[in-house]
DNA sequence: CAGGAAATCTTACCAGCGTCAAGATTATAT
DNA sequence: ATATAATCTTGACGCTGGTAAGATTTCCTG
């Protein structure tokens, strides 16, 4: 969680300077989205001048990589609450809900996480946080979600092939891409058009018919496309 | 097209600045990214001083705006050249792979106007460009290009609901939120992992069962998720 | 065809950004 | 206790977008 408990603040020293920015950067994001983010402003708010920080991280990416880090984290842990589900269909349904529940609820983490900003590059663990327990944070959790996916998918399919002939991680793919692609569309506020009524609610509907969508593609067996009906 | 024909360099007055520092920048977004576009590098390339851009655009992100509606005008395009088809469903599938392609062959322009960026205003019409033609540029585009899925699906399921029951809007949305999600996880760089062969055909493979997915789904009729079969 | 108004471009400056170098201050280890 | 390392500050650099004032050209009016 990075937390910077001991800040000591008004001493020369910080005494916990890297997981203070960390914090506050963060705090920053999901107020006013990535591109507001300084390192000026993160050192000042911090308490700090604008050069303190690079002692701790050597370049304004490595910030970024940092924080993508634990925001990865906390996405993961989102996804992750859902795990506990039995059934892999209504599980894997919940995950989208849940995915695209945290991109909404956190937009600019989720952006920080999935867009790109930042060079792909992420960094080996650097503090080995005290008794035996090797944190791998960042890289583990966007390997684990994914795997999380994959599996759900795979329980869901029991081996059988979906609608179309789709494999595993073919649908996978059509899963986090369309959840991806809502999510994505509704940040950036590609679906404000003729709404009749409230925008998130039409948003909220028209995820639900996504989801049930891919649900009942699941469920069918393999199919081929009948030849059009005319 | 913002051609910049008559550029009669050397001379005090440009002549066609404004048509010539959207094309060079539309170019110099394909080549570097949206990310390192700059007013005085546009400038620097056309053959003028960084401040004169400023008395054709009030702000970079009007600029941008300008940018972006050029751009969807080739989306726009990109997407048009498909419509002949005649099957629905097969344009529609035809209409996906060109979505994929036009955001993989131009990853900038694709950003550009897909993303944020820019606060999403659609300007008015400035130029009523000679004889009567009405050129309703950007905005005009961007609902062609809604208009062209929404009625593709809408002739593919033929009054119907499609499999888990879902409607022509809803149809249309997972559509496109699959292609954009598809795009973006691309571009983004989020499948590269575990790739035992090329990357890039792996992903066109998905994409293809994505593609025969969506196209199963809606050929079939309605019909409701059967019961886990446990 | 003049001559003033408007458009266009240049020059010069501002604050803010990320980054680096050098010095001040504190913690740590020998 | 003293040297070494870590940490933070100060000050500077070049870059960015934006603005103001002046130079140059075009255009429109009388």
């Amino acid at each position: 969680m990075a937390t910077s408990q001991p800040k000591k603040r008004g001493s020369y020293h910080h005494g916990n300077l890297r997981d203070a920015l960390i914090d506050t950067a963060f705090a920053m994001i999901e107020e006013d989205g990535v591109e507001a983010l300084t390192i000026r402003r993160i050192a000042e708010r911090v308490g700090v001048t604008h050069a303190a920080p690079a002692h701790h991280f050597a370049d304004k990416n490595e910030l970024m990589l940092a924080l993508a880090t634990e925001g990865f984290n906390r996405f993961s842990a989102a996804l992750a609450s859902v795990m506990h589900i039995a059934d892999p269909l209504a599980r894997l349904s919940e995950m989208g809900r849940a995915y695209v529940r945290f991109a909404l609820d956190h937009p600019g983490a989720y952006r920080l996480i999935m867009g790109p900003a930042l060079s792909r590059i992420q960094m080996p663990v650097q503090q080995p946080t005290g008794v035996g327990v090797s944190e791998d944070r960042g890289q583990a959790a966007s390997e684990g979600t994914r795997e999380m996916l994959e599996t759900t998918v795979a329980e869901a399919m029991a081996g059988r092939r979906a609608l179309g002939g789709a494999s595993v991680s073919g649908v996978a793919f059509l899963a986090w891409s369309a959840m991806h692609g809502a999510a994505m569309l509704s940040l950036d506020g590609m679906m404000d058009c003729e709404p009749s009524g409230d925008p998130a609610e039409e948003f909220q509907q028209k995820l639900e018919e996504v989801i049930s969508f891919i649900e009942a593609g699941i469920a069918l067996s393999a199919s081929e496309v009948p030849p059009p009906s005319t």
